[in-house]
RNA sequence: GGUCGGUUCGUCUAGGGGUUAGGACGUAUCCCUUUCACGGAUAAAACACGGGUUCGAUUCCCGUACCGACUACCA
């Protein structure tokens, strides 16, 4: 009999959760789901000084938004709670005095600056990496140099401490990692590592082991940054005796910057011309605002899915998944094993995907609160005679509003760059003809009409349409691109199209 | 520096002892369109390097190079 999968996402409560932490949620998310299990959220706020406020909430909405919320959490809470660190404080030391019971843990009294000069003397003597090791702990101030007298007599007195694990000196770790296979570790490469702060609360070390055994983690899967750390964990899970139960290890490929230099950072910020966080963040400190991709307009499932392949692959062909084809089709061990780095221009075509499969009312909310947002108020069926004519090339929904505008507001001034190509004699010809056709003219009106209409005015003239087109559309849009120009003559009707014909020909000074 | 991890088109990747090394994004060209796009087609574009093992290696092994992570009383 199996046990039932448990995954969670571990963040710190530090600051905004950026997107290679929403993708180890994603992949969390979707191995549980697909194994039928359960999906956590644990708060690994154990640093006090770190913590921020509003990154709690800000990590609720982000996951929400992308509709990945856990099962169990610190506002949902299961079982296994309390779902935060710093409320399960009161059981982390004994867990701790366990180990320095049995021999495998102590504790130390060194000060910071104690810890200093230590370092500053194995430099000077040339000791590549000063670190608190199975030899340079028999010269510090701890539980193993110091009597047993001496070190009760600290403790009664209240002296400040640490609890250090005691890492052997001379074995092999060994780990499956579901992603990497086997890594094998010596231990002399290791430190002893603080498992008890002096304030008393548990570093991540001990918080995440005893965490993931209480709350009966089956799977940790977490990025590759834990990987040089993961052999003291599996380490601790002997010296507890849970070996049994010790979850699964697969260690995710980091997200890279996409010249290749470095993890993708939060502070890399809109810096490179992208959001890094999955929605808006408002550093209260200093008032400034990190951009997310929910209101630069990325699509949830848009979004969901980009992020998904940044890793992971199906296998065949196919690029777009909904969340339940996401889950379907997962595995860990199609993740791959190398750094990605982050393609903006991927993004952008989920997004531009996904916007044309919606339907053109829904699509129309966006036109209509583009426009309302500039003051102006339009009909439902106009906001959906816009998204059809625009829908299939925009990338974000507020596009949709902003390349259209000029359907209800009149163009005031024209890009001078087509003026000056393409605002000739033959194009006023066409376009002073047109206007008077149009303004004698009370027939229907619609885009293959208004085309035919252009068209025998210009055939009248004896010039090409195509020569002049431009010029045209500069008269109706004040702009050289756009959508479909019939289509807007048929929105706009004759009486505005000659008005604006009538406009631009006041407007504009002819060349050569 | 040390430990650990990684390396297939510019990017995301498929593949795997014998393949014309496949797809997607992006780029370019053409077609469609008397406008703008969408769309369609085509093209350029990759197995880091050196040794081994083998009839044969991009694929397996070993080195080298390069990239990265980690190296806190942070997670």
């Amino acid at each position: 009999m199996s046990k039932e999968v448990r995954v969670r996402f571990a963040p710190s409560p530090t600051g905004p959760l950026h997107i290679g932490g929403v993708r180890t949620a994603l992949y969390n998310y979707l191995f549980a789901k697909k194994m039928g299990g359960k999906f956590l959220l644990r708060i690994e706020d154990t640093d006090q000084t770190r913590f921020v406020p509003g990154a709690e909430e800000y990590i609720q909405e982000s996951l929400a938004w992308l509709g990945i919320s856990p099962d169990e959490s610190p506002w949902n809470p299961g079982d296994c709670g309390p779902y935060r660190q710093s409320e399960r404080k009161p059981s982390y030391m004994q867990y701790a005095l366990d180990l320095v019971e049995a021999g495998h843990a102590y504790y130390a009294f060194d000060t910071s600056e104690e810890l200093e000069a230590m370092r500053e003397r194995l430099e000077a003597a040339r000791v590549v990496q000063p670190q608190y090791n199975n030899i340079t702990r028999t010269q510090m101030k701890n539980s193993l140099t110091l009597s047993e007298d001496e070190v009760k007599a600290k403790l009664a007195a209240g002296e400040p401490y640490v609890i250090r694990v005691k890492i052997p000196r001379n074995e092999e770790v060994r780990l499956n990692d579901m992603i990497r296979g086997w890594v094998m570790v010596h231990t002399s490469t290791l430190d002893d590592k603080v498992l008890m702060k002096s304030d008393g609360m548990p570093t991540y070390h001990l918080a995440n082991i005893v965490d993931d055994h209480l709350m009966n983690i089956t799977h940790v899967i977490r990025g590759e940054e834990w990987l040089p750390s993961a052999p003291l964990h599996v380490l601790l899970y002997k010296y507890f005796g849970w070996e049994d139960t010790m979850p699964e290890f697969a260690h995710l490929p980091l997200l890279l910057k996409p010249d290749g230099n470095g993890k993708l950072s939060k502070r890399d910020g809109d810096k490179l011309g992208f959001p890094v966080f999955p929605i808006n963040w408002e550093n209260k400190e200093n008032g400034e605002t990190a951009a997310g991709f929910r209101e630069q307009g990325y699509l949830p499932d848009a979004f969901l899915n980009f992020l998904s392949f940044l890793g992971w692959n199906p296998g065949d062909e196919r690029e777009i998944f909904s969340l339940e084809e996401l889950i379907k089709a997962f595995s860990v061990e199609r993740i791959g094993k190398s750094g990605t780095k982050f393609d903006i221009a991927k993004a952008k075509w989920y997004n531009e995907q996904y916007l044309r499969a919606k339907s053109n009312p829904e699509l129309a909310e966006y036109v209509i609160s583009g426009a309302s947002a500039d003051g102006i108020t339009i009909l439902p069926e106009t906001a959906e005679a816009i998204v059809s004519l625009t829908k299939e090339r925009v990338t974000f929904p507020a596009d949709l509003w902003q390349e259209c505008k000029f359907v209800v507001t009149s163009p005031a001034e024209f890009d001078e760059a087509i003026a000056s190509k393409r605002w000739n004699a033959d194009a006023v010809t066409v376009l002073t003809a047109y206007a008077e056709l149009l303004e004698g003219y009370t027939g229907a009106y619609d885009a293959e009409k208004a085309k035919a209409m252009l068209g025998e005015t210009a055939e009248a003239k004896e010039i090409k349409l195509g020569k002049v087109m431009q010029a045209v559309r500069l008269a109706i849009t004040g702009v050289g691109v756009g959508p479909d120009l019939m289509e807007i003559f048929a929105i706009l009707g004759t009486e505005e199209v000659a008005k604006r014909i009538r406009f631009a020909l006041a407007s504009l000074e002819v060349i050569g």
